[in-house]
DNA sequence: TTATTCTGTTACTAATATAGTAACAATATG
DNA sequence: CATATTGTTACTATATTAGTAACAGAATAA
């Protein structure tokens, strides 16, 4: 499996719990859509429930469901609400004193590529949840 | 050190190239530059000659030259030429037979992150390696 | 010709990040 | 009180990436 995963699980669950509007789902049926085990789940559910866009009980019944219409989440709130790594990251190289590309290249990409990010997040925002439920239902 | 930073150690090399416009340069000093050995630059710069960036000779004088002007070449090129990663990848769980939201999710994350990585390509693509060089000289 | 000093490549090791699992306290239900 | 869930922690396994060393092939210069 490559790097960045945790974004598309996040969506799997999501989209899993917008596929059945208001029906309670469970760490275990999530993980059995995903096809990995519960604990997993719960780890990334956690995440989605702190920033508000799951809303989970605990007990007996405890279960889960969107906190919200699925219209009105964007893939970018569940990019913020998992932490996912950015675009691009800069190497963590020391800085070599004398020479001056050493000592400027990490801020010019930083002002570089924060364009970069950007696009990506109104990429992000432009997509709602609503249309990666719909686009599994029409299958 | 974090994911993805093959493609910012190539845009230092490719920087460090152009920053002494046409002068030679090798692995060693490119190396110093960056901060690590001169082996992992060259694996670097293996890519980026094979994806006609830089020019090398080998031999006793070997070096390495852009191929290019600065101005014609973009941060896309070097992000195609090392083969960096996509923006995001897509979990590689198995699909679960009965589940529809496991059958189908894969194809509806690839078709709505096709946006989110073309957007991340034109906004590459719409940055100089120039633009870099005199962002790094201008300190 | 011979010694030198580069690149290009391979093979290997070390470090890091990520995925996967298990265990258990806290919680709510019936 | 028995049960079934979340939330969290700790730990292990796996995969990815960085780092290093070694050496063949190539070009230069003595």
């Amino acid at each position: 499996m490559s790097n960045n995963t945790q974004f598309s699980i996040a969506v799997h669950i999501m989209t899993g719990l917008g596929y059945k509007d208001g029906a309670d789902m469970t760490s275990s049926s999530l993980a059995r859509s995903v096809n990995t085990c519960p604990s997993f789940v719960r780890r990334v559910l956690s995440k989605l429930s702190k920033a508000g866009l799951v809303h989970t009980t605990t007990g007996k019944a405890g279960a889960c469901t969107l906190a919200k219409k699925a219209s009105e989440i964007s893939l970018f709130d569940i990019y913020e609400a998992v932490d996912a790594p950015k675009a691009f990251s800069i190497h963590g190289y020391d800085v070599q004193k004398p020479c001056p590309v050493s000592c400027n290249i990490k801020a010019a990409l930083e002002r570089v590529l924060e364009k970069t990010q950007l696009s990506v997040e109104e990429s992000l925002k432009s997509i709602t949840l609503e249309e990666v439920v719909s686009d599994v239902k029409s299958v």
